[in-house]
RNA sequence: GUGGGCGUAGCUCAGUUGGCUAGAGCGCCAGGUUGUGGUCCUGGAGGUCGCGGGUUCGAGCCCCGUCGUCCACCCCA
């Protein structure tokens, strides 16, 4: 029994799994610096107010918050998400605008772990300030859909909605309000409780006994101000444009309170667990503003790591890539012969293992075997004796002997560079 | 935070109504093959049966607690 596992709602990503990661955030960065974001390494915890403007009606800030306080005396939390480390930066830096940036990297929200849903999670994500341009909310989601295809998902939906701006919001909020409790026996338990919260939440309640009450509930629709209805209208149309194709879900309500006008969530077809939703954004117009800093409107998404692998999993695309040395050395002679090889071929990047330890001369070939490597070098007393090796093509085990001065070149003829 | 399933070898799992020294497959190591992997054969190492208590002549099995894990709810990516 080992002493220490990992905490609940974290784990190990080992290879090859690490390396699909590596490669996941690698296609995220190609496609999104195409476009012209620059990335942005935020701080992993900062001072626990710049999340409390996430909102006060969620869970992830009310409950689920990894929050102390340091050595200094300051309080802190690490990071439950990444857009309000974004304007917080934002409003440190005052870069010029429009400010387009990136991050990869983990959040930390204590729950309880399921599928999908860790206590440390990572997601990638993009966040543009400082434009209150349509075109740019069908610009960022398109790119969302862009980066999904490149993984190879096909299976991916995407939700569009409005929230109109925070007026609209807040008279849609209590025209909700006013519907469900002059309802209340209707409600389940739980909604009368989110209800409480954030009556907008009430419509996400997957509760059959709440259907109902939720399809006769008032639209958003009705309560858009002119303005926001246009903004709406202008982003959907930009959309088709890009040819970009979605729904309009009007109850959908993304989870943060920052979000005003624009959101959107993109979906899985493939996923028949409860976490179908694989990334969402939304407009945050208020956001920098609360922070501190001007009224500056913003935009982005967060793509969750782990749900979006799920989903590649169920499409069976995007597979873990195998990572394997081109050669193998076994040495026959105690083991510094493959030591000085190695280090050749490793210097003019071709990528070399070796075994350890004296083994068999057949221990050292299963190693060469296991190790995936297409070549494999033999070196044993007679060899190092005639300044030879031999060369060995691991599939079908053809094999001869070559100048010791000559294997490099031999190497690099034998894996065709 | 609420509810349910499951914790036996590195991994996947058997283990009967409680009853010999707890098993299999895969993996690992060694030998068969005194210089050669993948197939095959033989052997070996590896377990405080998650942990703590209880019931019993006797517990992997039953009871209580606890921790972990998985799933669902909640919440959200």
């Amino acid at each position: 029994m080992p002493s220490f596992a990992t905490s609940p709602g974290t784990r190990d990503i080992l290879a090859p799994d690490s390396a699909r990661w590596r490669r996941f955030q690698q296609v995220f960065a190609d496609v999104v610096e195409t476009a012209g974001f620059g990335h942005i390494i935020p701080p992993m915890f900062e001072d626990l107010g710049v999340f409390l403007r996430v909102g006060e009606s969620t869970e992830i800030v009310t409950k689920e918050m990894y929050d102390f306080e340091d050595k200094g005396g300051r309080r802190v939390a690490l990071r439950p998400e990444q857009t309000a480390s974004v304007c917080r930066a934002f409003v440190e830096h005052r870069p010029v605008t429009p400010w387009k940036v990136w991050y990869a990297g983990p959040n930390f929200r204590y729950e309880k772990p399921q599928q999908g849903r860790y206590r440390q999670f990572d997601q990638v994500g993009v966040e543009v300030l400082g434009v209150d341009d349509p075109q740019l909310d069908a610009e960022v989601i398109a790119l969302g859909m862009e980066f999904y295809r490149r993984l190879g998902l096909t299976k991916v939906r995407l939700s569009l909605n409005s929230l109109g701006d925070s007026g609209d919001r807040d008279r849609y909020a209590s025209a909700l309000r006013t519907h469900f409790s002059s309802n209340i026996d209707a409600l389940s338990a739980e909604s009368r409780a989110t209800l409480e919260r954030n009556p907008l939440r009430v419509l996400d309640s997957k509760r059959a006994e709440d259907a109902q009450l939720i399809a006769a509930s008032p639209r958003m629709a009705d309560h858009l101000s002119p303005a926001a209805e246009e903004h709406f209208l202008q982003v959907q149309t930009s959309l088709r444009a890009a040819g970009v194709t979605f729904h309009v879900d009007d109850r959908l309500v993304r989870g943060l309170d920052y979000y005003r006008r624009t959101t959107f969530e993109f979906v899985s077809e493939s996923l028949t667990a409860a976490h179908t939703a694989i990334g969402g954004g939304g407009r945050y117009d208020g956001l920098v503003a609360d922070l501190g800093g001007p009224d500056t409107p913003g935009i982005g998404f967060a793509l969750g790591l782990d749900r979006t692998l799920l989903a590649c999993d169920a499409e069976g695309v995007f597979g873990a890539p195998q990572s394997r040395v081109d050669v193998f050395v076994v040495d026959a002679t105690g083991g510094s012969e493959a030591g000085v090889i190695c280090t050749e071929l490793r210097t003019v990047g071709i990528g070399a293992d070796r075994a350890y330890e004296r083994r068999s001369m057949k221990a050292q070939m299963k190693s060469a075997d296991r190790s995936g490597a297409p070549v494999c070098i033999i070196v044993g007393d007679d060899e190092r004796n005639a300044n030879t090796a031999i060369l060995r093509t691991m599939e079908g085990g053809s094999q001869h002997i070559v100048q010791r001065d000559d294997l490099v070149a031999q190497v690099r003829r034998a894996l065709g560079r």
